[in-house]
Parts: C-alpha cells; structure tokens; sequence
DNA sequence: CGTGTTGTTGCAACGACTCGCAACACGGTC
DNA sequence: GACCGTGTTGCGAGTCGTTGCAACAACACG
C-alpha cells in the first residue's frame, strides 16, 4: 500500500480512462469506504441520500458499475435476485444462503476451488466466484425439517 | 406414469390441499406444459396474454410460486438477477451463464456433487442445485480475452 | 482563462416483480 | 340447486433497477 489516499486512487484512475471525477462520483466513494460486509443497491441509494438528499438512484447504480469494473466492488445476487454489493479488496469469496431461514454466510474460493477447476477442464468456463450464490438449507433448517 | 392426463394430475393435488382449481390455473399449466427449455416469468406472462389479454401477472407469479411448491417448477435468477423457471421431471441440473456474451448452459447434478458434498459436509448445507447459476466467462469469450 | 469535446447527470418512463385489499368464485355441504 | 367459508383474482400502488435523452459540466487544450 502506499500513503495516498484511497479516493485519489480512484480519481486517477477514473482520468487515465478518460473518465471523469465528479462531486457524485466522490459521494458514493465515501458511502463505500465506510461500507463493511455486503451491501445492497438500494441500500447504497439511501446512505447516500442521507449525506446529499438530492443523490438520483441511476447515477448511484451507473457509478457502481464503473468502479465494479475498475475492480473495486464486486456484485452478485441474493436468493431473491437482488443486487448485493461487496467491497474489494477481501478475499474473494462466494455466498450460502439459506433459503429457509435468510441467513447468509461466506465460503472461502478455495472451498469451491474443485468446482472452478471441475469447470474450467471439462467446459473450459471460468467461474466468477465472487458472484457466486449458492442457494439451499443451512444446517440447522436442514436439521429442523426431519 | 399412469393414464392420468398432467393437467389433471395437478387438479387432484391441489384440491388435496384444500387449494382450488380455477380457470387461471389451468390456463397457466396448459402454457407450462408447451414450454420447453427455460422461461423467464415475463415470458410466462406474455404467453398467458396470448392465450388470454386479460391475464394479470400477479396471478401468473403466484401460480408459478404455487406450482413450484407442489414441484412441478423450479425456479432461479439469470445473471442480470431476473427469474427463469424450468419444467420438471427433467434431470436436476445447474446453469452456466456467461458474462460476456450472455449465452447459458446446463450442467448435470453430478457435476457439482462434489461442490454439494463439501458444502454440505463442511458446513452442513444442503445446496438446492436447480437454483444454481453460476456466472463467468465461457471457452469462447475467455479466449477472445487473450 | 476562455472554449470545445465528450463523459455525466437528472429526469421521466419503463420493465419485472411484489403486496394489500376488496370482490369474486370454487367446491364441500345441506 | 342454493348456501357459505375461504382460497383466488384483479387492481392499484409500491419497490428495485434500467434506459433514452437533453442539458450540464469536467478537463484538456490553446
């Protein structure tokens, strides 16, 4: 890591693109540097309305797509097809969700790591882990139905 | 199987429940049952209208969720997070979406067994494969990268 | 420090669902 | 065949996210 400031980071890298820093841009920025754990699109449209009331949700949700591909977010879907953010850099991981009981919890990439190789050889199709959700029952909803 | 006609069968198991039989219903059932492949719910709407214009799409989703319920669907989310159900008895399997082109395929159970066996021996999750997308980038678009 | 190019924004409309609620009608009963 | 309890329908409103478009503004350049 080197001393500068995260934003500034961004901002460069936004220029070097030919893309542009803008007060919006830096808004949601700040939304996800102080964002922990998964965060959902809607969610992000409201901490930034709390900060500047008149953010618009297009603009919110076509910033997330820039930085996504900038590599500084990762998206999947919930078991109910919504978006859920993640901020990078964690280790990347894929999610469980127990369509009994809502929880949700991490697995790490190498735990799906035969999966990813299994599909690599035989279809040659890379997985991308991050979006992965896999859907199912949790141990104990799994449990509570016998 | 027996002689019994599909639709029929349906009638019986949701009178069983104390669920009725309408005119909707067996509108919806006869679209399932000419579907082949997988079918976005907006597409099932849209087949309905064909049928019949005054078809409403709250009643098509909650048939839908009604009939995956007595197992003859099963549903999961595309990539981009939008419904796509498919016609049961056919064999249990996962889809691959790429990313780049957009293109989907369908990988056996057994092709994810070991994905399942982990989870569920690691972490005692009983993963639900029908609603397993799984999202990356295909031979093709993996190679066009390089 | 103007000026022009072009990436961005905000708006409004739209698409895909979801939900609450009052009217409706299926189907078991008398 | 009328009656009635309750599952269903249709409607309207609401949520989440996307898109087309005209006005705007970042920023490179002279």
């Amino acid at each position: 890591m080197t001393g500068t400031a995260f934003p500034e980071t961004v901002r460069d890298q936004l220029r070097a693109r030919g893309l542009r820093w803008t007060p919006q841009r830096r808004l949601i920025l700040d939304v996800i540097t102080s964002a922990r754990g998964h965060v959902t699109g809607s969610e992000f449209v409201d901490r930034c309305r709390e900060r500047d009331p008149d953010t618009t949700p297009s603009t919110v949700y076509r910033t997330l797509d820039v930085l996504e591909e900038l590599g500084y977010l990762a998206h999947s879907h919930a078991a109910d097809g919504r978006e859920e953010y993640h901020v990078l850099p964690v280790a990347e991981h894929a999610h469980l969700h127990c369509s009994a009981c809502g929880g949700s919890w991490e697995v790490a990439a190498d735990e799906v790591g035969g999966l990813v190789g299994s599909l690599r050889r035989d279809h040659g199709f890379a997985v991308d882990v991050a979006h992965l959700t896999i859907a199912g029952r949790c141990r104990n909803c799994e449990a509570a139905r016998a």
